[in-house]
DNA sequence: CAATCAATTGAAAACACGCTCACATATTTA
DNA sequence: TAAATATGTGAGCGTGTTTTCAATTGATTG
């Protein structure tokens, strides 16, 4: 927080409008936190690929070019925000996307970056 | 990139598949990029509150109990990603959201957020 | 013109992120 | 049982992001 603010208020009134129109903290947090776990490029192409299909942990890595300990790190960040779930079969993990909504929020991304860039969608993965 | 690989793939056809399931480099880059702007709450409570009435940055610093200077930092970001516009008025600079696609992103994680809060709050303990 | 003020900037500090590496664990196979 | 295999984990390193701090710019005001 900031304690020493000897910053000058402009407009009283529209500063305290604005802050009752903004949502409460925790759902900012909450929001900035959803948005995060989407920003990064591997984790992305991990949420596309397991709202399709299971993949187990090394079929990922060499999917994303990476290795199996940094995917295996990924998948705990997206298994600890409860994202994906996965059943073990002997050694092996297969991983399913396992989250609605940050699913749609990746499709309503998508969809909108088509748009922008006006290309054609070559994704018919509209399930 | 890691050109040497020395990991095991389990099923190459599932790998080969799901490589033409996913999107070109460009646009997942362009996703993260796009998720990544709005994954810090200063920023969501910026375009939050710039989406409904321009402001002043002192009035954003006041909003957000942060410095004119970091939040002049992150107008800049938003400046550079075109997602911001500006008018001055003196030596006042007067801000708006000025890009619809990601205010419609915003509002698609608060819709899902609150939905998944009610949803989730509902604790179906007592059988 | 000097002082003041809103905003901006560059550099550095403070912090967070993602990867690698080495090792651990658990399961299967020889 | 020993070796091989798939996955998981903690530490540490390089990098990137956000804030702070000091200084600057450009516009107003006394």
């Amino acid at each position: 927080m900031n304690q020493s603010s000897p910053e000058q208020i402009i407009d009283h009134a529209k500063v305290q409008q604005a802050r009752r129109a903004l949502p409460e903290q925790k759902i900012i947090h909450g929001l900035a936190e959803t948005f995060k776990v989407l920003s990064n490029p591997n984790r992305l192409k991990i949420i596309h690929t397991l709202a399709q299909q299971e993949m187990c942990v090394s079929d990922l890595a060499a999917l994303l070019d990476s290795t199996d300990s940094a995917v295996s790190h990924q998948l705990r960040v997206l298994r600890t925000m409860r994202l994906v779930s996965y059943r073990k079969d002997g050694k092996m993990a297969f991983y399913t996307l396992d989250d609605q909504h940050v699913r749609q929020l990746y499709d309503a991304g998508l969809n909108h970056l088509y748009e922008d860039t006006h290309l054609e969608n070559k994704n018919p993965d509209a399930t």
